[in-house]
DNA sequence: AGTGCGATTGACT
DNA sequence: GTCAATCGCACTA
């Protein structure tokens, strides 16, 4: 959920990606750095990076202070505050709003200054509880990577048009 | 202080 | 399908 001036924005996380311990993959991976040291907070906190000088990754600390681990989340079906979203994004089409980790990024607002942010309070960025029926869950291989690529840690709602790339691969 | 490179996107052939 | 934009930062020296 987004607290911004001209109201509230909020979606479903609908697609995520694990970076886990010792993963070679994950910005953690080489230790502590200016850039990543939000994702050695409790987990809950935000970690915001800037990827290719044009897009704004959210990302959620996984792990205990200390240990550095995250989730990216990829894509959002969009819930309230549609109309602040296509004008953040500047398009009306509904369905590419928030597919895809740069354009939920963009459609909330989100860049360096809410990185190290507890998410788990209420704030200007937080997570809430949804009252949704558990969907299924697929699984794939992370999208856009080149290190450590083969593992299945990318997580999207099965179906659900607004997750990013591939929507087929399904386990349980 | 200089160099190289993305956990992407949008525009274009 | 291809490709460039664009910038914070890790890395090297």
């Amino acid at each position: 959920m987004r607290e911004l001036s001209e109201g509230v924005v909020t979606g479903r996380i609908v697609e995520t990606e694990a970076y886990v311990v010792g993963d070679a993959a994950g910005h953690a991976y080489r230790g502590m750095t200016r850039r990543n040291r939000s994702l050695f907070l409790e987990r809950g906190h935000a970690y915001v990076y800037l990827a290719y000088g044009t897009s704004y990754m959210l990302n959620v600390s996984s792990e205990t202070p200390g240990i550095g681990a995250g989730v990216l989340i990829r894509a959002l079906e969009p819930l309230e505050g549609i109309p602040i979203m296509k004008r953040n994004r500047g398009i009306e089409r509904v369905r590419d709003l928030t597919r895809g980790p740069g354009r939920l990024a963009a459609a909330l607002r989100i860049d360096l200054n809410l990185d190290g942010l507890d998410l788990c309070q209420k704030g200007t960025l937080w997570l809430g509880h949804g009252n949704h029926e558990p969907g299924r869950i697929g699984r794939s291989k992370r999208i856009g990577i080149t290190r450590n690529p083969d593992r299945l840690l990318r997580f999207f709602l099965y179906g659900n048009p607004f997750v990013s790339g591939p929507r087929a691969l399904s386990i349980r």
